[in-house]
DNA sequence: CTCATAGTTCAGGAAAATAGAACTATTGAA
DNA sequence: TTCAATAGTTCTATTTTCCTGAACTATGAG
Protein backbone atom coordinates (compact mmCIF):
# COMPACT_ATOMS: atom_id res chain seq x y z
CA UNK A 1 0.00 0.00 0.00
CA UNK A 2 3.03 2.29 0.28
CA UNK A 3 3.40 2.09 -3.36
CA UNK A 4 0.33 3.07 -4.17
CA UNK A 5 0.65 6.33 -6.09
CA UNK A 6 -2.10 9.34 -6.71
CA UNK A 7 -1.21 9.27 -10.29
CA UNK A 8 -2.29 5.72 -10.63
CA UNK A 9 -5.37 6.33 -8.48
CA UNK A 10 -6.80 9.12 -10.50
CA UNK A 11 -5.75 7.25 -13.76
CA UNK A 12 -7.53 4.46 -12.70
CA UNK A 13 -11.06 6.55 -12.37
CA UNK A 14 -10.52 8.69 -14.86
CA UNK A 15 -12.15 5.87 -16.90
CA UNK A 16 -16.01 6.07 -16.20
CA UNK A 17 -16.17 1.94 -16.60
CA UNK A 18 -13.50 1.78 -14.00
CA UNK A 19 -15.61 5.14 -11.71
CA UNK A 20 -18.60 2.84 -11.80
CA UNK A 21 -17.13 -0.29 -10.83
CA UNK A 22 -15.39 1.15 -8.18
CA UNK A 23 -18.22 3.26 -7.24
CA UNK A 24 -20.30 0.20 -7.00
CA UNK A 25 -17.82 -2.09 -4.60
CA UNK A 26 -17.17 1.02 -2.68
CA UNK A 27 -21.01 1.68 -2.11
CA UNK A 28 -21.20 -1.70 -0.64
CA UNK A 29 -23.55 -3.33 -3.44
CA UNK A 30 -23.75 -6.74 -4.06
CA UNK A 31 -22.35 -6.29 -7.69
CA UNK A 32 -18.85 -7.21 -6.75
CA UNK A 33 -17.47 -9.64 -9.34
CA UNK A 34 -17.00 -9.31 -12.99
CA UNK A 35 -19.81 -11.29 -14.14
CA UNK A 36 -21.76 -9.90 -11.61
CA UNK A 37 -20.89 -6.19 -13.35
CA UNK A 38 -20.66 -7.75 -17.17
CA UNK A 39 -24.41 -8.62 -16.51
CA UNK A 40 -25.29 -5.37 -15.41
CA UNK A 41 -23.48 -3.80 -18.23
CA UNK A 42 -25.92 -6.46 -20.39
CA UNK A 43 -22.80 -7.31 -22.33
CA UNK A 44 -21.99 -3.85 -23.48
CA UNK A 45 -18.73 -4.70 -22.71
CA UNK A 46 -16.53 -7.55 -23.22
CA UNK A 47 -15.26 -9.47 -20.53
CA UNK A 48 -11.56 -9.03 -21.43
CA UNK A 49 -11.86 -5.79 -21.24
CA UNK A 50 -13.78 -5.91 -17.92
CA UNK A 51 -11.15 -7.98 -16.71
CA UNK A 52 -8.48 -5.29 -17.55
CA UNK A 53 -10.38 -2.38 -16.09
CA UNK A 54 -10.53 -4.80 -12.60
CA UNK A 55 -6.79 -5.12 -12.88
CA UNK A 56 -6.26 -1.93 -13.49
CA UNK A 57 -8.49 -0.53 -10.25
CA UNK A 58 -6.53 -3.64 -8.10
CA UNK A 59 -2.75 -2.32 -9.48
CA UNK A 60 -4.03 1.18 -8.15
CA UNK A 61 -4.59 0.02 -5.13
CA UNK A 62 -8.44 0.67 -5.01
CA UNK A 63 -9.62 -2.87 -4.95
CA UNK A 64 -8.75 -6.23 -3.72
CA UNK A 65 -9.94 -9.23 -5.23
CA UNK A 66 -10.40 -12.98 -3.54
CA UNK A 67 -11.46 -16.24 -4.83
CA UNK A 68 -14.27 -17.94 -3.41
CA UNK A 69 -14.59 -21.04 -5.56
CA UNK A 70 -15.16 -20.16 -9.30
CA UNK A 71 -15.52 -16.79 -8.60
CA UNK A 72 -13.14 -13.59 -7.47
CA UNK A 73 -14.89 -11.11 -4.87
CA UNK A 74 -13.93 -7.73 -4.97
CA UNK A 75 -14.00 -5.50 -2.49
CA UNK A 76 -12.30 -1.99 -2.22
CA UNK A 77 -9.62 -0.91 0.06
CA UNK A 78 -11.36 2.62 0.74
CA UNK A 79 -9.69 2.60 4.56
CA UNK A 80 -6.18 2.22 3.59
CA UNK A 81 -6.60 4.44 0.95
CA UNK A 82 -7.98 6.83 3.47
CA UNK A 83 -4.57 6.41 5.45
CA UNK A 84 -2.82 7.30 2.61
CA UNK A 85 -4.48 10.02 1.08
CA UNK A 86 -6.96 11.27 3.66
CA UNK A 87 -10.46 12.97 2.10
CA UNK A 88 -9.00 11.95 -1.30
CA UNK A 89 -11.77 9.17 -2.12
CA UNK A 90 -14.56 10.43 -0.25
CA UNK A 91 -14.01 13.72 -2.91
CA UNK A 92 -13.62 11.66 -5.70
CA UNK A 93 -16.78 9.57 -5.27
CA UNK A 94 -19.11 12.51 -3.75
CA UNK A 95 -17.90 14.38 -6.68
CA UNK A 96 -19.16 11.20 -9.33
CA UNK A 97 -22.51 11.04 -7.03
CA UNK A 98 -23.38 14.52 -8.01
CA UNK A 99 -25.96 15.02 -10.79
CA UNK A 100 -23.46 15.89 -13.63
CA UNK A 101 -25.69 18.50 -15.30
CA UNK A 102 -29.36 19.55 -15.74
CA UNK B 1 -17.94 25.56 -15.98
CA UNK B 2 -21.33 23.65 -16.12
CA UNK B 3 -19.68 21.42 -18.22
CA UNK B 4 -16.63 20.11 -16.24
CA UNK B 5 -16.99 16.58 -15.57
CA UNK B 6 -15.12 15.11 -12.96
CA UNK B 7 -13.35 12.42 -15.59
CA UNK B 8 -12.09 15.00 -17.26
CA UNK B 9 -10.31 16.59 -14.13
CA UNK B 10 -9.11 13.11 -12.99
CA UNK B 11 -7.55 12.20 -16.49
CA UNK B 12 -5.53 15.65 -16.60
CA UNK B 13 -4.26 15.61 -12.86
CA UNK B 14 -3.10 11.69 -13.62
CA UNK B 15 -0.39 12.76 -15.55
CA UNK B 16 2.33 14.05 -13.67
CA UNK B 17 3.89 16.47 -15.49
CA UNK B 18 0.23 18.21 -15.61
CA UNK B 19 -0.44 17.42 -12.08
CA UNK B 20 3.01 18.98 -11.46
CA UNK B 21 1.92 22.46 -13.67
CA UNK B 22 -1.49 22.32 -12.32
CA UNK B 23 -0.23 22.30 -8.54
CA UNK B 24 2.52 25.37 -9.16
CA UNK B 25 -0.77 26.98 -10.55
CA UNK B 26 -2.60 26.47 -8.10
CA UNK B 27 -0.26 27.33 -5.47
CA UNK B 28 0.00 30.71 -7.04
CA UNK B 29 3.78 30.69 -7.60
CA UNK B 30 5.78 32.83 -9.78
CA UNK B 31 5.71 29.93 -12.95
CA UNK B 32 2.78 30.40 -14.69
CA UNK B 33 3.54 30.71 -18.37
CA UNK B 34 4.23 27.42 -20.36
CA UNK B 35 7.85 28.83 -21.17
CA UNK B 36 8.37 29.49 -17.46
CA UNK B 37 7.72 25.98 -17.20
CA UNK B 38 9.60 24.90 -20.02
CA UNK B 39 12.59 26.13 -17.89
CA UNK B 40 12.22 24.81 -15.23
CA UNK B 41 12.14 21.87 -16.76
CA UNK B 42 15.31 22.79 -18.26
CA UNK B 43 14.14 21.76 -22.02
CA UNK B 44 13.10 18.34 -20.91
CA UNK B 45 9.86 18.41 -22.26
CA UNK B 46 9.39 20.55 -25.71
CA UNK B 47 7.29 22.92 -26.04
CA UNK B 48 4.49 21.47 -28.21
CA UNK B 49 3.97 18.70 -25.98
CA UNK B 50 3.84 21.64 -22.55
CA UNK B 51 0.98 23.79 -25.06
CA UNK B 52 -0.88 20.30 -25.60
CA UNK B 53 -0.58 19.74 -21.25
CA UNK B 54 -1.63 23.33 -21.07
CA UNK B 55 -5.05 22.72 -23.22
CA UNK B 56 -5.60 19.55 -21.29
CA UNK B 57 -5.47 21.40 -18.59
CA UNK B 58 -7.50 24.13 -20.10
CA UNK B 59 -10.54 22.17 -21.37
CA UNK B 60 -10.87 20.23 -17.86
CA UNK B 61 -11.81 23.60 -16.50
CA UNK B 62 -9.04 23.65 -14.42
CA UNK B 63 -7.15 26.54 -15.44
CA UNK B 64 -7.58 29.86 -17.89
CA UNK B 65 -5.30 31.20 -19.81
CA UNK B 66 -5.20 35.05 -20.65
CA UNK B 67 -3.14 36.78 -22.90
CA UNK B 68 -0.92 39.54 -21.43
CA UNK B 69 1.09 41.14 -24.46
CA UNK B 70 3.54 38.07 -25.82
CA UNK B 71 2.53 36.06 -23.18
CA UNK B 72 -0.14 33.84 -21.73
CA UNK B 73 -0.59 33.75 -17.90
CA UNK B 74 -2.56 31.09 -16.44
CA UNK B 75 -4.33 30.98 -13.39
CA UNK B 76 -5.96 28.08 -11.43
CA UNK B 77 -9.68 28.01 -11.12
CA UNK B 78 -9.96 26.29 -7.95
CA UNK B 79 -12.65 28.12 -6.60
CA UNK B 80 -14.76 27.44 -9.24
CA UNK B 81 -14.37 23.70 -10.04
CA UNK B 82 -15.00 23.63 -5.88
CA UNK B 83 -18.21 25.07 -6.01
CA UNK B 84 -19.37 22.11 -8.36
CA UNK B 85 -17.25 19.49 -6.98
CA UNK B 86 -16.47 20.66 -3.15
CA UNK B 87 -13.09 19.52 -1.69
CA UNK B 88 -12.08 17.46 -4.61
CA UNK B 89 -9.51 19.70 -5.74
CA UNK B 90 -8.28 20.45 -2.17
CA UNK B 91 -8.34 16.60 -1.76
CA UNK B 92 -5.93 15.55 -4.49
CA UNK B 93 -3.45 18.91 -3.95
CA UNK B 94 -3.20 17.55 -0.66
CA UNK B 95 -2.37 13.87 -2.12
CA UNK B 96 -0.11 15.55 -4.44
CA UNK B 97 2.00 17.21 -1.52
CA UNK B 98 2.30 14.12 0.94
CA UNK B 99 5.83 12.49 0.64
CA UNK B 100 5.35 9.75 -2.25
CA UNK B 101 6.88 7.07 -0.33
CA UNK B 102 9.10 6.04 3.11
C1' DC C 1 -12.85 -37.30 -16.99
C1' DT C 2 -15.92 -33.98 -18.97
C1' DC C 3 -18.52 -29.94 -18.86
C1' DA C 4 -19.69 -25.34 -17.31
C1' DT C 5 -18.57 -21.02 -15.17
C1' DA C 6 -15.20 -17.26 -14.07
C1' DG C 7 -11.54 -14.89 -15.28
C1' DT C 8 -6.78 -14.07 -17.64
C1' DT C 9 -3.58 -13.70 -21.40
C1' DC C 10 -2.39 -12.98 -26.14
C1' DA C 11 -2.34 -10.50 -30.49
C1' DG C 12 -3.88 -7.30 -33.77
C1' DG C 13 -6.09 -3.21 -34.82
C1' DA C 14 -7.93 1.33 -33.05
C1' DA C 15 -7.24 5.32 -30.45
C1' DA C 16 -4.46 8.60 -27.92
C1' DA C 17 0.01 10.78 -26.51
C1' DT C 18 4.51 12.59 -27.90
C1' DA C 19 7.46 15.76 -30.14
C1' DG C 20 9.94 17.93 -34.22
C1' DA C 21 8.84 21.21 -37.79
C1' DA C 22 6.20 24.72 -39.54
C1' DC C 23 2.92 28.18 -38.51
C1' DT C 24 0.44 32.27 -36.05
C1' DA C 25 0.30 36.19 -32.85
C1' DT C 26 2.06 40.04 -30.37
C1' DT C 27 5.60 43.41 -29.31
C1' DG C 28 9.59 46.23 -29.98
C1' DA C 29 13.11 48.20 -32.76
C1' DA C 30 15.01 50.07 -37.12
C1' DT D 1 6.24 49.43 -42.57
C1' DT D 2 9.34 45.84 -42.15
C1' DC D 3 12.25 42.82 -39.55
C1' DA D 4 13.36 40.19 -35.59
C1' DA D 5 12.35 38.01 -31.25
C1' DT D 6 9.39 35.76 -27.98
C1' DA D 7 5.31 32.84 -26.85
C1' DG D 8 2.23 29.37 -28.17
C1' DT D 9 -0.41 26.54 -31.50
C1' DT D 10 -1.13 23.32 -35.19
C1' DC D 11 0.37 19.68 -38.21
C1' DT D 12 1.99 15.16 -38.90
C1' DA D 13 4.45 11.06 -38.21
C1' DT D 14 5.92 7.97 -34.70
C1' DT D 15 5.34 5.75 -30.39
C1' DT D 16 2.51 4.21 -26.75
C1' DT D 17 -1.58 2.76 -24.77
C1' DC D 18 -6.19 0.83 -25.01
C1' DC D 19 -9.74 -2.37 -26.66
C1' DT D 20 -11.44 -6.83 -27.70
C1' DG D 21 -12.12 -11.51 -29.95
C1' DA D 22 -9.92 -15.86 -29.49
C1' DA D 23 -7.49 -19.01 -26.96
C1' DC D 24 -6.13 -20.33 -22.48
C1' DT D 25 -6.17 -21.38 -17.20
C1' DA D 26 -8.57 -22.37 -12.85
C1' DT D 27 -12.11 -24.12 -9.94
C1' DG D 28 -16.15 -26.93 -8.93
C1' DA D 29 -20.09 -30.14 -10.20
C1' DG D 30 -21.74 -34.45 -12.10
Amino acid sequence: MDEVRLEAILHALSDPVRMAIFAEIAGGKCVQTCSAFASVCERLIPKSSLSQHFKVLREAGLIRSERHGVELRNTSRCAEVEKRFPGLIAAILKAHARPSRV
